[in-house]
DNA sequence: AGAGTGAACCTTTTT
DNA sequence: GGTTCACTCT
C-alpha cells in the first residue's frame, strides 16, 4: 500500500460500516477496490469467495481481475468479480425453483425484446404508425424502476403510455411462456426472489459476506434494490461513484441513488478522493472548467501533482472525411515524434457510426486499431443462428429462436407453413416445438408440408435428448454437422471470401465453446448460452488483443479507460451535445459524456470538429460545440496561425508512409 | 417458395 | 449513404 495516499487507505482500511468512495475521475478508484479486496482477504479473513465486486461492463471486471491477480498473486479460491446481470443471472440460476421460470430457459437480447415488442403492436394494429424500439424503451425504463405491469400508473391523457402498457403486460406474459428472460429480468427477477423468500435471502447474504460496487452512479433502482436486498444495512458494502461520471441516464441509472445511500444506510461513511495521478494540470483544469457548468451537490475538484504539459489542440476539419484524415495524420506524426505505440491512441466518438470512416483512414495508412462497439460478433446471422439452434433446445419453449432457425437452411418450410404453425399453436395453446407433433394441427396440413415440420420436431427433440448426455461444445458440433452448415454457407455466400470469413466465425464460437467447457466442466447447454449472451465481444477482444493498436471506441464505453493521447472526433453540435438532447438534464448528461471523454486522456488531448457533415447523404454544415466555449481560452491551442502538422495539407500520404518505413527500419 | 428490386426508414449512448 | 422491409417476378 505504499504508492496510495491517506485517504485511499482510509478507504480501504474502512470496513465497519458501510462505505461511499466519491472519486473522481483517474483518482485511482480501481486501484482502491483492488486493494480493498486483498486487505479483507488477508488482514479481515474474509474467505475469498465471499467477496463480491460488482462492475458494469464485461471490460471493467475483467480489468479488475487482472488487478486483483497482481495484487493477491495466484491464490486458488478467487473473489466474484461479475456485472450486475452477471450476478443476477447466478442468483436465478441457483434459484430458478423459487421463480416464475424453468431451467434452460433463454436470455433474450435486444434484438429478440424489439421483434416481440413489434409482433405485439401488429396485433394492437399499431405497427407503422409507433416505433417499436420506443415502446420497447419505455417498458425497460419501467422494469430499470422495478415496476410491474399492474404497478404502472399512467396518465390517461397520454395514449402512447397506454399503449406501452398495455403492450409491457402481454410482453411479460410472452415471456413467461417462452421461459425467457430479457436484461432486466436479470436483476427483476432475483430481486424478486430474495425479497420474498427468507431463507434464500439469507443464504445469499451469507454467501456475500462483503459487497463492493463500481461505478456505483449507474445503478438503476432496481439494481439499487439488489444491492439493498443482499446488505440490508449491514456494514459489509463499499460502493465507489461519481456523479460527474453518470452517462447512462437514459438507461435508468439514477445518480440520486448516490444520495439514497445516506438515507438508507445511516451509518454511511464518505469518503472523497480528489487527486487525480492521469491526466496532466491542462487537461484537468479543462475539465473541471467545463464540468463546473453543471449543477453539483457536493462541489468537487480534482487536482494533481503532475505538472501542466501540452495545451489542448483543436483540429477544424472541412468535412468528415477530412477529420478523419487529419487526426489518423496527427497520429503518425505523433508516433514519429514521440516512438509511442499504437496503443497509446484513442479516438473517442459520440455515436458508433463514426467510427466507419476512421476506420477507413487508419487502414488507408496501415495503423492497426481495434473498433470497440457498432456491430458485434453476435450480430452476425451465422452466429445469431448457432445460438439460436443451441437456445431451442436448451429451452423448447423459446419460440422465439425456434421461428429464426425454423427454415435456416432450408427444409420445405416456408412463410405459409411457419404462418399456421403459429396459428396453430396460438390456438392449442402450445409451445410451437410441441405444435409440430400434435395430430389435430398436423392434420390440417398438406401431407408434404407436415411431414416436413414432423421431422424437424423430431430432430430437435433428438438433440436435446443427446444434449443431456454430452458437452454443449459437442451438440454444437452435432447439429453443425446435421445440418451441413458449412455447405449451407457456401451455397448462400455472394463469394468465397465471404463464406470462409463465416465460416471463421462459427469456428470461432465453437473454440468459445469449447474455452467454456473447459472452464467449467458442469456447464449445460443452458449455461453456455447465458454465457454467450452476457459475454458480447469483449472476451474477442482479449483474443486478438496481442497486436498493438490504436483503439476506437464510444465515449461511453471508454469510461473508466486511459490513453496518453486522446482524440474526441465530432465536437459539434448536434453530436455532442447530441441533437436528440434537448432538456437542460439532457445537457447536462452530454456534459458529463464530454468530461469523461476528456478525463481519459494523459498527456494530450485533442479535440475535433467538422464544419460540414453529410447526414442521409445529405451536406449539412456543422458549429463547434458550446462546450469548446466552456474550457479555459488559456489553455487551448486553435489552429490558426500555429503550424500544426495536421493544417498542412501537403504532408501526403506517401511521405508519412516513407517516414514510417524509415522508422521501422530503425528499429 | 425463394430471389430480386425499390421505397422508406434511419443515427445516440449498452447490459 | 446504408439498411431493412414489403412487394413483385420467376
Amino acid at each position: 500500500m505504499q504508492n496510495l495516499n491517506p485517504q485511499q487507505i482510509k478507504a480501504i482500511r474502512h470496513t465497519k460500516s458501510p462505505l461511499l468512495v466519491l472519486a473522481g475521475a483517474g483518482s485511482g478508484k480501481t486501484s482502491v477496490i483492488a486493494h480493498k479486496i486483498s486487505y479483507l482477504i488477508t488482514k479481515e479473513h474474509i474467505r475469498p469467495k465471499k467477496i463480491t465486486a460488482i462492475t458494469f461492463t464485461n471490460r471493467a471486471a475483467k480489468e479488475m481481475r487482472e488487478r486483483i491477480k497482481k495484487t493477491l498473486g495466484g491464490s486458488k479460491e478467487k473473489p466474484r468479480i461479475c456485472t450486475f446481470h452477471t450476478l443476477g443471472l447466478t442468483i436465478l440460476r441457483a434459484e430458478i425453483t423459487l421463480s416464475d421460470y424453468r431451467s434452460g430457459f433463454s436470455i433474450l437480447d435486444s434484438n429478440d425484446t424489439v421483434g416481440i415488442v413489434t409482433e405485439l403492436l401488429r396485433k394492437e394494429k399499431r405497427i407503422g404508425d409507433i416505433a417499436p424500439i420506443l415502446v420497447q424503451y419505455r417498458i425497460s425504463s419501467w422494469k430499470s424502476l422495478f415496476l410491474l405491469p399492474e404497478e404502472v400508473i399512467v396518465d390517461k391523457e397520454r395514449p402512447f403510455d397506454a399503449l406501452c402498457l398495455a403492450v409491457y403486460a402481454n410482453y411479460r406474459e410472452t415471456l413467461l411462456t417462452y421461459n425467457a428472460v430479457d436484461f432486466d429480468d436479470l436483476i427483476m427477477a432475483p430481486v424478486k426472489i430474495l425479497s420474498e423468500n427468507n431463507v434464500a435471502r439469507e443464504k445469499w447474504r451469507s454467501e456475500i459476506e462483503y459487497l463492493l460496487v463500481d461505478e456505483y452512479q449507474d445503478t438503476n433502482t432496481a439494481q439499487y434494490k439488489l444491492v439493498r436486498t443482499l446488505t440490508n444495512g449491514r456494514q459489509n458494502m463499499t460502493v465507489v461513484g461519481d456523479d460527474d461520471q453518470s452517462i447512462y441516464g437514459w438507461r435508468g441509472a439514477d445518480p440520486e441513488n448516490l444520495n439514497q445511500l445516506q438515507k438508507d444506510y445511516p451509518t454511511l461513511e464518505v469518503i472523497k478522493l480528489e487527486q487525480n495521478y492521469r491526466s496532466s494540470g491542462s487537461i484537468l483544469k479543462a475539465a473541471n472548467a467545463l464540468i463546473e457548468n453543471n449543477p453539483h451537490d457536493y462541489p468537487k475538484k480534482i487536482w494533481s501533482e503532475n505538472g501542466f504539459g501540452d495545451p489542448l489542440r483543436i483540429i477544424s476539419a472541412s468535412t468528415e472525411h477530412d477529420e478523419a484524415e487529419r487526426i489518423a495524420n496527427d497520429i503518425l506524426h505523433r508516433q514519429l515524434l514521440k516512438r509511442e505505440p499504437n496503443g497509446a491512441f484513442a479516438i473517442l466518438i459520440r455515436s458508433n457510426h463514426q467510427g466507419r470512416l476512421f476506420e477507413r483512414a487508419l487502414l488507408e495508412r496501415n495503423i492497426p486499431y481495434t473498433l470497440s462497439g457498432g456491430q458485434s460478433f453476435f450480430d452476425y446471422a451465422e452466429i445469431k443462428d448457432c445460438i439460436c439452434y443451441m437456445r431451442i433446445i436448451a429451452n423448447p419453449l423459446d419460440n422465439n429462436a425456434l421461428l429464426r432457425i425454423l427454415n435456416v437452411p432450408r427444409r420445405g418450410i416456408g412463410t405459409q407453413s411457419v404462418k399456421s404453425l403459429v396459428e396453430g399453436a396460438t390456438k392449442l395453446g402450445l409451445s410451437i416445438l410441441e405444435t409440430t407433433e400434435n395430430t389435430d394441427f398436423l392434420d390440417t396440413l398438406s401431407p408434404n408440408i407436415a411431414k416436413n415440420i414432423v421431422f424437424f420436431g423430431r430432430w430437435i427433440k433428438s438433440l436435446r435428448e443427446k444434449s443431456l448426455a454430452c458437452d454443449p461444445d459437442v451438440t454444437l458440433s452435432t447439429l453443425l454437422d446435421d445440418i451441413g452448415y458449412e455447405d449451407w454457407l457456401a451455397t448462400n455466400a455472394e463469394d468465397e471470401k465471404e463464406s470462409e470469413r463465416r465460416n471463421k466465425n462459427v469456428q470461432e464460437l465453437l473454440s468459445w465453446v469449447q474455452q467454456l467447457v473447459k472452464k467449467d466442466t458442469s456447464i449445460d447447454l443452458s449455461g453456455v448460452v447465458s454465457s454467450l449472451t452476457l459475454f458480447d465481444i469483449i472476451e474477442r477482444q482479449d483474443n486478438e488483443k496481442n497486436t498493438d493498436s490504436v483503439s476506437i471506441t464510444t465515449l461511453h464505453a471508454a469510461k473508466g479507460l486511459e490513453y496518453s493521447n486522446v482524440y474526441i472526433a465530432g465536437f459539434e453540435e448536434g453530436i455532442m451535445p447530441h441533437r436528440n438532447s434537448t432538456t437542460e438534464i439532457e445537457i447536462q448528461e452530454e456534459r458529463r459524456v464530454a468530461y469523461v471523454g476528456i478525463t481519459r486522456a494523459k498527456k494530450n488531448l485533442t479535440l475535433s470538429y467538422s464544419r460540414t457533415r453529410k447526414r442521409y447523404g445529405q451536406i449539412e454544415p456543422c458549429e463547434p460545440s458550446r462546450f469548446l466555449e466552456e474550457l479555459p481560452e488559456e489553455e487551448i491551442q486553435w489552429p490558426s496561425g500555429n503550424s500544426s502538422p495536421t493544417s498542412d495539407k501537403k504532408v501526403g500520404l506517401e511521405t508519412i508512409a516513407q517516414l514510417r518505413m524509415s522508422l521501422g527500419n530503425q528499429k
